[in-house]
DNA sequence: GCCAATCTACCTATTGATAGATAGAGGAGG
DNA sequence: CCTCCTCTATCTATCAATAGGTAGATTGGC
């Protein structure tokens, strides 16, 4: 459904979202990135907000499904979400597309915000039906995102380690 | 040593970044907010650059020295942390202003990033001086980070306690 | 007179967005 | 096979608004 040249458009607007966040990127540069001219991406997506918007939906439903991938037998629950948070870390991207874009959640345009409150309130569904507490569920997502952006903010990806390291137990 | 001008612009750059992050406000939009123009405020802060960094480093110095007088006795060490951070973000300010910009860390000028790496340095030493390993220091931060970019997306400022109720224990 | 502080006015670059032209693919009908 | 039409996707060119930053005049207190 979608074209090849809309996928490169989100590929590079998440890039670019997840260093700069939403009001760190123009369609010139996701332009430029991709390789045709800015007229060409609003063909594709007519606003910036329905672009963003695209971009973390798509975020949300790819990490929610890496997620399933990690569940391996042998490994616990929150194992699973350490890896899947990790792998979104050492990708070219550092940081959560959804944690950039809700730090900023007030400054967004509302399809935006709706997208980014969207990816946590999914996250603490799907912890809660493992079993955990409501309160548990929103400490382990806390400290999830909490220990990306240390590691992105120190520059050392080992402090996101160091930061989930009591979580599994 | 700094006119009251100089300090009306940083709090409503403050204000701003905070709300939108480093590249979400505009000299104009400052201006505003304090009532001059914007070639005051170049006047006052060369470049946008310098008055971001200005602004990290006087909330730094502002949020430690406020964790201080939240050690009361009776009160465990990470109990005062949580209530500093509680305060700000119950001010009009969401976020923490270091958290904003270090979601962006990797787009940010040089010295604002400096600036904002600071903060989380100086945090994690505080931290161990009272006692903590560095891997506890880590987490309660990443724990205190997390639960502030929790209640700030969700829009609901009581996720910050029910994030942080384990710490304290 | 001097100096800090503010102003008006302007510069160049970039922003998100739109209008209109163009090129090519794929049918439909003769 | 050829012509006509439509649709998709891209382009060029442009718009008004806003960006960060600068030059130079003006104001008012010491």
């Amino acid at each position: 459904m979608l074209s090849e040249t809309a996928d490169a458009i989100m590929d590079a607007a998440e890039r670019r979202i997840r260093k700069a966040g939403y009001s760190g990127f123009s369609f010139r540069e996701i332009a430029a990135d991709v390789g045709v001219k800015s007229a060409s991406v609003h063909y594709h997506f007519p606003t910036k907000e329905r672009l963003a918007a695209s971009v973390a939906r798509r975020y949300t439903e790819r990490f929610l499904s890496a997620l399933d991938q990690e569940a391996v037998p042998g490994r616990t629950e929150i194992e699973a979400w350490i890896t899947a948070f990790r792998r979104a870390l050492h990708g070219d991207g550092k940081m959560c597309l959804c944690g950039v874009l809700g730090a900023t959640s007030h400054d967004l345009p509302e399809e935006v915000m709706i997208e980014a409150r969207r990816f946590f309130q999914l996250c603490l569904e799907k912890l809660e039906k493992r079993g955990l507490s409501h309160a548990k569920a929103v400490q382990t997502l806390a400290a999830l995102e909490g220990a990306m952006l240390l590691a992105n903010v120190l520059g050392d990806p080992s402090t996101f380690d160091e930061a989930t390291a009591s979580l599994a137990a």
